[in-house]
DNA sequence: CACATTTGAAAGGCAAATGGAG
DNA sequence: CTCCATTTGCCTTTCAAATGTG
């Protein structure tokens, strides 16, 4: 049983390669099973503190999500109280994440000791009216993430069909005339042209088509 | 423009693909796409307070959906600014659905009200401090949802194989040796004939061979 | 800037909670 | 209490916004 398949697959490369039928044929999942993925820099094999293993981490998840449950809170209150504990939020998806193994196991690792302490916390004030009740999120430190309106998305779309990369200006002009800040029109552009590569099919034929040429079975997709 | 469907079909009655007669009788599902489903009792032309017709419904969603996205605040923000305005939190996914247009018509209108209101609220103290207004309405409140854990869940499901409707008595030991309160134990079993029964087909055959009464076959099927 | 990665808002599935009728 | 319809939310997943690195 192939358990922990953290950074076996990154996350982005599932996702990737779950969009087109990529024929990779062959999973490439076996790689490691229960040993840790990436060997410690130096071992140190006693602590919570220092890279775990990802036997570790499954462990870990395995039970902070019973506790959690136990206890009574959402994932959602859980990512809130990391926030009024170390100021530091997480959204409900990203807890989901950690209890389901889908994060990189860098990621894991560094989330790891936080829940680890929040659960330490939650634990011990059970029943005792530790003020878990602050909804002030005090020195968010990732921006939140803007929502972009339809129709304003729409706007962006037909102008990076007419210009993917658009100076420095047009990028103000824009942000201007759409409401929005320079910041957010620029890394949407950014991650537009991301997406474009994404979307573009190695051989320069279109996605979906790509299937007649059916078996190139062990050719991902190949990049350069 | 056949846009709006509330109530056309409801999203339970989707799920449920109609298999009761649903005491309405003669269909309105096709009643027009811009008449009320009911009539006024008496018409009050002039309010947000009585019953809106589709196209109002469809009208304030959309509208209420861009002035929040605008204002900066998220389908939780609001869920839970209900909470400490009215005392009646709602969750992400509600206000997710009320946009989308995804509640029974009924359901839709006993919302409407409340999101208006927050929507001028909100509106309003566009930069201005604001008064943290907490009417402390109704204590009304709806139970959190309880998580059961999956281990739980198959104990509860291996006694439901045995007996699918344990008595009092046997719930209440049942409840006691889980660690979950009675009132949830009887209500899981609730749910779980429920859901039995739903799973059963009519005729005693398999679902898909339900037709067999009626020709009503003026639900499309899910859409695809 | 490109590219990889982290992270979250919104949407979807299933089911817990509620309400009405018997 | 039951059944059944309905309301509502937790957890999950998708797509992409934000961040980090070269």
């Amino acid at each position: 049983m192939p358990i922990f398949r953290i950074h076996a697959e990154s996350p982005a490369q599932l996702r990737r390669s779950r969009r087109h039928p990529v024929p990779t044929g062959r999973d490439e999942r076996n790689k490691t099973t229960s040993a840790a993925p990436r060997p410690p820099p130096h071992h140190d094999p006693h602590s919570d503190e220092d890279t775990p293993t990802s036997d570790d981490l499954e462990q870990f998840a395995k039970q902070f999500k019973q506790r959690r449950i136990k206890l009574g809170f959402t994932q959602a209150d859980v990512g809130l109280a990391l926030g009024t504990l170390y100021g530091n939020v997480f959204s409900q998806t990203t807890i989901c994440r950690f209890e389901a193994l889908q994060l990189s196991f860098k990621n894991m690792c560094k989330l790891k000791p936080l829940l680890n302490k929040w659960l330490e916390e939650a634990d011990s004030s059970t029943g005792s009216p530790t003020s878990i009740d602050k909804i002030a999120a005090q020195g968010r430190k990732r921006k939140k993430r803007t929502s972009i309106e339809v129709s304003v998305k729409g706007a962006l779309e037909s102008h990076f069909l007419k210009c993917p990369k658009p100076s420095a200006q047009e990028i103000t002009s824009l942000a201007d005339s759409l409401q929005l800040e320079k910041e957010v029109v620029r890394v949407w552009f950014c991650n537009r042209r991301q997406k474009e590569k994404r979307m573009t099919p190695p051989g320069g034929t279109l996605p979906g088509a790509e299937d007649v040429y059916g078996a190139s079975r062990d050719t991902p997709p190949p990049h350069g």
